[in-house]
DNA sequence: GCAAGGTC
């Protein structure tokens, strides 16, 4: 239904050609040498900016404006200003404060919210070297934003129709060059797109969200800061599920089967193919059939080897998996150190989705400069030593319209916080195993039988032949386990045979690390914007943290019921998916900004009308499960704040009991067992659920006398 | 004050 060939923020523009004689583009090129008079380019961050002077001058002047730089390339015909931004310097705002709400305009960012005042002196030098000049050159990031970052602050300081687009995918001076001896016309079918999915967020998200909030106001007289998007809210609602499925979850008893073997007078363990068991009953069955043959007859024993080549480069969810995997570090955590590194010049960009590093890089100098730091030092000798100079990186298919992969820039850390040299090390080590062989594995497997019956067991082992990458990277090294030789048709010595009783698991509760994959798998939110997407979610006190992972409060539980009934369409990632169609029918042309947003504007009126003819009923629903005021009908459950939903419970604790209900037959089926000891045995074990102990304790082991 | 998206 939906066309998903257009991403929200990643889409690339047309390949970038600048050979204008090929005739495989119509659009004018213009030459920046070309023009007359002074021009201001006008780059996305700092960083870049510096770049671009760089790769379009050898005798660029450094200006300092207050405490930032801008570079000036003066020649006898010329005059051009080399500024830069700092991401966006505008953004969308309302003067009005009720709700709905459709009027907005970009306004300056340090004029709407504190936190972004450092951008204003960045602005006002845009604005002043703007006035002096007669072209404009938007440099920013060749990307959906950064043709809206650049738009805006020419549309407001500039003049759009002497204006222009520098189209490049990398900072690589020659490409850098190439594209501004080929301006083109500003791109307004990028920019439109982009001022298109700015508004249709802005009027989802803060309409919404108002909402949200007037709702518990009405109720409590308080004002609660409570929010919803087109990220968030699916995010939000990913993990209430896994939580309601925890909550709910009933371990079912099971058993695994493992025979202990003896050969060469070396004790090793084999499993039952068919483990888990599901009855005590059938478990003994094969146990005795075991005892009884005394031997296992070894049907298959395979060795196998099997090539490793070295993981990807890093982009940053790769880094932030793996931070959090090896050292604990949340997302966010790892993000703040990659940004940290990247501003002391020790790392390329971070927010990159690329997993491949840049072909025109000079690796050799990078690893020379690398061997300086003398943890480094043997590890790259053994790498130019091992590859024989030959310097081919691996790559990943993920790719990033505007950045390379994550590698080192060489420079030499001077003064490095211990958690700040753990995520440089990563990098390092990561970039030097993309070069490194692939390591050599071997895998055996052996499958035995028991002689008459037949029943299947296997066992395996891993060894590493060759390490190769792996002494660069370690941090996907197997444990090594080695079998002992067999042979087929070998009969093995039965010397134990175990039967251990076990119980199923429920899924895991949810890492912040398991969220932002999860958000990456589903593509919602970007590079930069995931980790701080999970924080905001625990600020509104949606989620809490725990030692053993994320919670939802009783506030999330209630906001994700509330947005459900409401708003569904918030509460999916289709959403995201209906605005990247949408978006590209914008980029296409055929379809108008303003018509998609009064296409949204109406879905969203109409939401809100059916929102407000309950609105005392959601006030009422999000106060009890702040804990402000009680529900009218309380749930029997002592502990629970919700609503009654039937026969006096909430529709969690409902949903718990008849559940508890239910699978007592599956019980008794696997273990004999009376309905009193299944609840006993079920409140003794950890992974019980919360609101299945619930029904437990406060329904079924207080009414059970009276039955 | 509220979104999601840049970047410091
Ligand atoms: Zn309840």
């Amino acid at each position: 239904m939906y066309s998903y060939n257009y991403k929200i923020t990643s889409e690339t523009h047309n390949k970038v050609t600048h050979n204008s004689h090929t005739g495989t583009s119509v659009q004018a090129k213009t030459s920046i040498w070309m023009l007359r008079g002074p021009i201001l380019v006008i780059a996305e961050k700092p960083k870049a900016a510096r770049r671009i002077v760089e790769a379009l001058s050898q005798h660029y002047i450094t200006r300092k404006y207050s405490n930032i730089s801008y570079y000036e390339i003066k020649s006898m015909s010329q005059i051009v200003y080399v500024a830069s931004a700092v991401g966006h310097l505008y953004t969308l705002h309302t003067e009005l404060r009720e709700y709905p709400v459709f009027e907005y305009k970009w306004v300056p960012a340090y004029i709407a919210d504190e936190e972004k005042k450092y951008t204003r002196i960045y602005l006002e030098l845009l604005g002043k070297l703007a006035h002096e000049c007669l072209y404009y050159v938007n440099a920013c990031d060749y990307d959906i934003e950064g043709s809206v970052i650049g738009y805006l602050i020419i549309k407001f300081h500039g003049d759009e129709k002497r204006a222009f687009r520098a189209k490049f995918s990398s900072l690589v001076h020659s490409e850098l060059r190439s594209s501004f001896e080929n301006l083109t016309p500003l791109d307004y079918d990028m920019i439109e797109s982009g001022l298109c999915r700015h508004e249709l967020d802005w009027i989802w998200g803060i309409n919404v969200s108002r909402a949200l909030m007037k709702a518990v106001f009405n109720a409590t007289k308080r004002k609660i800061t409570l929010s919803a998007g087109r990220v968030q809210t699916p995010t939000l609602k990913f993990i209430t599920d896994r939580e309601l499925e925890r909550a709910l979850f009933i371990p079912l008893p099971q058993y695994m089967i493992t025979v202990k073997l003896k050969k060469d007078n070396r004790v090793f363990t084999v499993e039952f193919v068919e483990n888990p068991v599901l009855s005590v009953t059938s478990a003994n069955i094969v146990k005795s059939a075991v005892l009884r043959g005394k031997y296992l007859l070894v049907r298959e024993y395979t060795t196998e080897k099997r090539k490793l080549t070295p993981p990807p480069p890093f982009n940053l969810s790769d880094l932030q998996y793996e931070a959090a995997r090896i050292f604990g570090f949340s997302p966010m955590k790892t993000q703040k150190i990659a940004e940290d590194l990247y501003l002391e010049a020790l790392i390329s960009y971070p927010r990159t989705n690329s997993q491949k590093l840049p072909p025109t890089l000079n690796y050799r100098e990078i690893l020379q400069k690398l061997s300086r730091i003398s943890k480094y030092e043997d590890l790259v000798s053994r790498l130019i030593r091992e590859t024989r100079g030959i310097l081919r990186p691996v790559e990943g298919e993920k790719e990033d319209p505007a950045h390379p992969a994550i590698y080192p820039t060489g420079n030499i850390p001077q003064s490095l916080t211990r958690d700040q040299w753990a995520v440089y090390d990563l990098i390092v080590r990561r970039f030097l195993a993309a070069f490194a062989p692939s390591a050599i594995m071997s895998y055996t497997r052996a499958l035995l039988e028991t002689p008459s019956e037949g029943y299947k067991f296997t066992c395996s082992g891993v060894n590493i032949e060759l390490p190769g990458w792996l002494i660069y990277y370690p941090y996907h090294t197997p444990s090594t386990k080695i079998l002992p030789k067999l042979a087929r048709a070998e009969r093995v010595e039965v010397i134990d045979v175990v039967v251990r009783e076990s119980y199923t698991r429920p899924p895991a509760k949810l890492k912040k690390i398991d969220v932002l994959k999860w958000m990456e798998s589903v593509e919602i939110g970007t590079e930069s914007t995931r980790a701080p997407i999970i924080e905001k979610l625990f600020e509104r006190n949606y989620l809490r943290n725990t030692k053993s992972g994320i919670e939802i409060t009783d506030l999330g539980l209630g906001v994700v019921e509330v947005i459900s009934w409401f708003f569904p369409e918030l509460t999916s990632i289709d959403l995201t998916r209906r605005f990247e169609q949408l978006i590209g029918e914008v980029k296409a042309g055929s379809k108008s900004r303003l018509q998609v947003i009064e296409e949204a504007k109406g879905v969203i009126k109409k939401l809100l009308e059916v929102f407000n003819q309950r609105i005392d009923s959601i006030g009422a629903l999000l106060s009890a499960r702040l804990g402000i005021t009680d529900s009218y009908t309380k749930c029997s459950i002592p502990t629970c704040r919700r609503e009654v939903h039937e026969n006096s419970l909430c529709k969690y604790h409902y949903e718990a009991l008849k559940k508890l209900r239910d699978l007592y037959e599956e019980w008794y089926q696997r273990k004999n067992i009376a309905y009193k000891e299944y609840l006993k045995k079920l409140l003794n074990m950890k992974n019980t659920g919360m609101f299945i102990r619930d029904v437990i304790e406060h329904i079924e082991l207080r009414e059970l006398p009276h039955k």
